[in-house]
DNA sequence: ATACATACC
DNA sequence: TACTGGTATGTAT
DNA sequence: ATACATACC
DNA sequence: TACTGGTATGTAT
């Protein structure tokens, strides 16, 4: 095409929040320019011929549907749809909070002489995230520094100070705890909040709650936060983004009012619809409004999974989770670290032994032990893979891991490398001697007290 | 325990029709003394071994639920059970056919002479079916021969014909077209048949329809059969074993009806619940009849999958399918041989190549070439084992089959066995070029046109 | 994808 | 002397 | 269980 | 000079 910086690939400018007044064509030259050429933008590139493939392939299989097919399939969504519609729930009141470019607010408190200068925290390599002035320019987060600086010459660059940042998390979890006491941490700057109770307990409406709540964020920290507030969590999270800086959108228990909601809304806006989900709806069945989910709903069964299909059909239907989960213990822990590109066999084993040593120590900080260990490697051209092996016992001290994490590299070496990491998972507490649940399905070998081969 | 011969593995007195008048004790004792001590009762042993452990994990399992996991997974049951009984539809009439003792009747008809007479088709090493007469003595399908003729010396053994059963199971479908023209073929000897608008076009009740079947079938093949009339298919074929032999059973389309049939209905009957679930149903929960299944929906829940745990709450409701599937191609094709056990590798190359002909020969007369070649091995000790491989491009020729298995059975030997059989999967109709549906999931190794490791 | 167990006739 | 053979499906890894 | 892709912050 | 790091989940094999 002629304007090869257009490619759906080109994220910077087209998501979330903050960039209404941006030009976007002059930033996704800039952007396109700055990555032209390099080992990323082409692997990049295989990416996008991969989605433009797997889209290809999706069409062909929906040409190839019998009218028969699709009649049945189209019973099948109507009564998933009409599953899915008993299941709605609207008696309850959700509300989503997002600190404001949260490190960037962090880091101009410390430092009130970043305030309406564009900043970005992060490096040259890596932006986390940038305050409303720098979006201006188009520089945002998961934008590497160098090209944010392109954009915006006078960026200021602050290094990220996680310490900082947990500490301001946490006073804003105090504040949170008093609207509900289960409510669900997200990251360091978001959370979910159910206030049905506050509300009736206060006798408050729920948009006076949110203001409230915000409030008492921005007294007890100093930093904005916005808010959305609706009938379940997909919909909170959907409405908190937007009247972004501080603002909040509420979106009443009404059914009639969350299907016009949802009538138009883009499916990008939609936790766990990202660009490649986004591309594959559009480019397969030229959907982009939530509420095409349900006109689509036929081809979607068709041509999806269950729980796949399931998920998009409570989108057009602006259905949510409405419950409190009990909080549920991690399921892996991993670290990982990029470097100069190398094919150095002796420097990537002593990486491989710092990366275990990382991860070891912080196993031990939160006493967990793990059987499964995954290797992953990113060559110098950007390609990700990962080799893992189970082991019959769980593992947590530095030389098991790096005992086993060695065997795996060495079985892919040589290779030029510019990211290495490790992963534990199956996780146990405490001593390693511990099986897991799972000795309920056990083994051939456990049940055959005699003969083997 | 006293009475060793009464483990419940000792399955021929229990099941399913025929046995009513049999001395059980009498039997399970003979088949006990007959198996003792064989390399099949051990093997035997060790799986009942197996079930018995996997039921106390179950039970522990169960025993480490906390009160409010068991009230969160009620709930769960409870919304299940809602939908399950949405879903609920009595409208249809269905009506399950199986022929009484099939091969049995087939070879007395074409030899009178056989009338009266206990006879079983099969060997002496395995009963495909007996006669009712055969019955009285404990003899039954699935029983080896030599222990069969010890519990009735006078029986009388006819080799199976199956040409002559497919021929009698040709007629009896040319029947069962006139009342449903997309009846469900099972096995030789069973259909299922959606009878409501039959019903409806000649104003008949279901069991005048029924009956008007059963004469029909008797009058083109000189056969008898049984039938269950019910809403839904599985409840259809409980009912048709219920009257056994040349009778029948009617549920009647009313939701009232079918829970008062289901109330006491022991799981046993349902089809899909064998030994093992019902041990497991038993051992773990004290299930024993189809509505227990609800008292107990909450555990069930906790224990099992989201499938499994569905299916066993629709048989509590007494549900089953009730729509017509559209006939589907086969998705396997296997052959296997049992022999003299031997670890000699020659002959046991040499029946491989057997094997490997005749599969690629049935292969041939369907079209078919397959992408996965599975190789069946069971040990002298019975013990079953299995290898595969996938193949990048489908295959079908003998020399190709014979190939892939001798590299598969290569790398087990040395080893002595008692069978060993083939299997092709992932099939396609003819040329072995063509690839499968999977072409949609394409590989990384398609997508990225340059670097590999 | 592999391996094994369960089920049915 | 002697405990099948063919297919589908579920479940765990 | 393994491998890889997607998503979110 | 320079395109992160941590976790969960889905999907295919």
């Amino acid at each position: 095409s002629s304007r090869p910086w257009q490619s759906y690939n080109a994220v910077y400018t087209t998501a979330k929040a903050g960039m209404e007044g941006v030009d976007k064509e002059k930033v996704q030259k800039i952007v396109y320019e700055m990555s032209k050429g390099s080992k990323y933008f082409e692997s990049e590139e295989r990416k996008e011929a991969y989605v433009k493939r797997k889209i290809d392939s999706m069409r062909t299989l929906l040409d190839n549907l019998s009218d028969a097919d699709i009649l049945r399939y189209k019973k099948i969504a109507d009564n998933r749809i009409l599953e899915l519609e008993a299941s709605r729930d609207v008696s309850r009141t959700w509300l989503h909070v997002d600190m404001d470019a949260f490190y960037a607010a962090v880091e101009t408190l410390s430092d009130p002489s970043l305030k309406g200068k564009p900043m970005a925290v992060g490096t040259m390599s890596m932006i986390s995230t940038a305050n409303y002035e720098a979006r201006k320019f188009g520089v945002r987060a998961a934008m590497p520094g160098f090209i944010a600086r392109k954009l915006c010459p006078q960026l200021v660059f602050v290094p990220t100070d996680f310490e900082k940042y947990t500490y301001y998390s946490n006073l804003t979890r105090k504040v949170f705890e008093k609207y509900d006491p289960n409510f669900i941490a997200g990251s360091l700057d978001e959370a979910y909040l159910d206030i049905s109770d506050f509300c009736i307990d206060k006798r408050m409406a729920a948009g006076e709650v949110a203001e409230e709540l915000r409030e008492s964020v921005f007294r007890e920290t100093g930093l904005t936060c916005s808010a959305g507030v609706a009938p379940n969590r997909l919909l909170a999270k959907v409405c908190s983004d937007i009247n972004k800086p501080n603002g909040q959108f509420l979106l009443p228990n009404d059914r009639k009012a969350v299907m016009t909601f949802i009538s138009t809304l883009p499916i990008r806006k939609i936790g766990g619809i990202g660009k490649v989900t986004e591309s594959i709806l559009k480019g397969v069945f030229g959907i982009t409004t939530c509420e095409e989910m349900l006109r689509k709903s036929g081809v979607i069964c068709a041509l999806f999974s269950r729980s796949s299909a399931d998920f998009f059909l409570s989108v057009g239907l602006g259905l949510g989770s409405t419950d409190t989960p009990q909080p549920s213990h991690r399921k892996s822990m991993s670290t990982e670290r990029t470097f100069t590109p190398t094919g150095d066999e002796a420097s990537l084993y002593q990486k491989l032994a710092e990366i275990s040593e990382i991860l070891a120590s912080d196993m031990k900080k939160e006493g967990l032990s793990g059987r499964t260990l995954t290797l992953k490697l990113k060559t110098s051209s950007f390609e990700v893979r990962s080799r893992a092996v189970t082991l019959p016992n769980c593992i947590c001290s530095c030389e098991d891991i790096l005992r086993h994490a060695t065997k795996l590299l060495k079985a892919e070496l040589p290779m030029s490398l510019r990211l290495m990491g490790l992963r534990m998972s199956h996780l146990s507490d405490a001593d390693p001697k511990q099986k897991t649940l799972s000795d309920f399905a056990f083994t051939e070998e456990d049940a055959s007290s005699s003969s083997s081969s």
